[in-house]
DNA sequence: ATTGAATATTACAGATATGGCACAACAGCC
DNA sequence: GGCTGTTGTGCCATATCTGTAATATTCAAT
């Protein structure tokens, strides 16, 4: 289930669109405290974020300028109707399309609906939890700081990914990792996972990959 | 001066359409043979088209989608606001923009300028950041300084710069380089990389281009 | 608790992918 | 034809990746 960001202060609508996004089958979240907008945008784990750009005493565009450096997680801009050139400029700070206001629910949710799927397509960076996987980019991203992988590390992440939380045996990370022919030590792959675990312990997932001794790996 | 076609048969709308883009400073063209429609799409030299989701007999997305195999001029779809799903429709059958009627003349002009500037990325001046790049001159422009490009490096640059902050591969560079049957040494493309590198480099960009071993390069 | 196999870690070294330079070929232009 | 600028080649330098080997650590079974 996609979960979405509601960054908007005025209450009524906050709770409006709530009820229209729980309706239309996401899982919203509501933010209450403005006083700290840009961690929670950064520290949450979301699918898609609603922002309002005026906020009390913050700078939507500003917020979303600082934002984009750390998040490729699309922004959908909520815009009032009067100063409509608000729009042009949100989009060329890194909002992937806005919406002016008083809503039209059709229209908002068909345009959530096209941006989840365009970011989905992109497909290449992936979010788990608070930590973006590009593929595209070939990095890992965790507030704020990237570590960059190599291709052997970005090919066990990749294969652990698409099964997190089960067991992935050694032999399936190796065949990943090399052809058959290849006579490659056995160690080798456990230094591949050394190395993997090192760059992510320096977003401080230390733990994130688990060891099952006679079994494999467990990624959380 | 930016030809735009307009594909719509309410004629009250075109012609409304028609003033409303000439009176901005573009060269609007309007259809009014809609039994050939596709052709003449396809025939036209224009930088944008405004077609209409509904016209006679011919189903606007099917046209759209036949269109996109053979150009890649950005097109505006016009949609009725009752039937409001097929924004999101057009937008998967490669729409650029789609705007629902009754139009909002200021938001149209603003939405016609930004697709227009997305796709000016063909031959015209686009920015990135503080650095100007001219395909037409073929040249690099910040603060002042100026740098021209050669062909090769332009290639270059311009596929980086369609994917920046991604990994681009030395096979994408070379097959956008040289044709497949021209035997190149592998280390041309080093080459030219270093080359482009240097030019860069004058300009304070030494470090833009950053290689991924195994992989291929990132644009930052 | 002990033990031994499985896995981790570290430093090292080799492979190799890429960089850079000088030169030559070639094309366009006056 | 000579000049200028572009581009590919060959050769050697260099840096990064990645496997190896030696060593340490973990863990489960005894």
């Amino acid at each position: 289930m996609k979960k979405i960001m509601i960054i908007e202060d005025e209450t009524t609508l906050r709770d409006e669109l709530f009820l229209l996004l729980q309706n239309a089958g996401y899982e919203p979240i509501r933010v209450t405290d403005y006083n700290n907008v840009s961690e929670q945008m950064k520290a949450a784990n979301v699918d898609l974020i609603l922002l309002d750009i005026n906020l009390p005493n913050i700078n939507g565009e500003i917020l979303l300028q600082d934002f984009r450096k750390q998040s490729d997680t699309p922004v959908i801009m909520l815009t009032s109707r009067t100063n409509e050139i608000d729009e042009v400029l949100s989009m060329s700070y890194g909002a992937d399309d806005y919406i002016t206001k008083p809503y039209n629910p059709t229209i908002l949710l068909l345009r959530i609906s096209a941006v989840l799927k365009r970011s989905a397509k992109v497909g290449a960076t992936q979010k788990y939890h608070d930590v973006e996987v590009s593929t595209v980019k070939g990095s890992l991203i965790r507030n704020g700081s990237e570590q960059i992988l190599t291709k052997n590390e970005m090919i066990i992440l990749q294969l652990m990914l698409d099964r997190q939380g089960e067991i992935v045996t050694r032999d399936e990370l190796m065949t990943a990792l090399w052809d058959n022919d290849e006579f490659v030590n056995d160690n080798a792959l456990s230094v591949n996972i050394s190395r993997l675990r090192g760059k992510l312990a320096e977003l401080g997932l230390s733990e994130a990959i688990e060891t099952r001794k006679k079994q494999g790996y467990v990624l959380k």
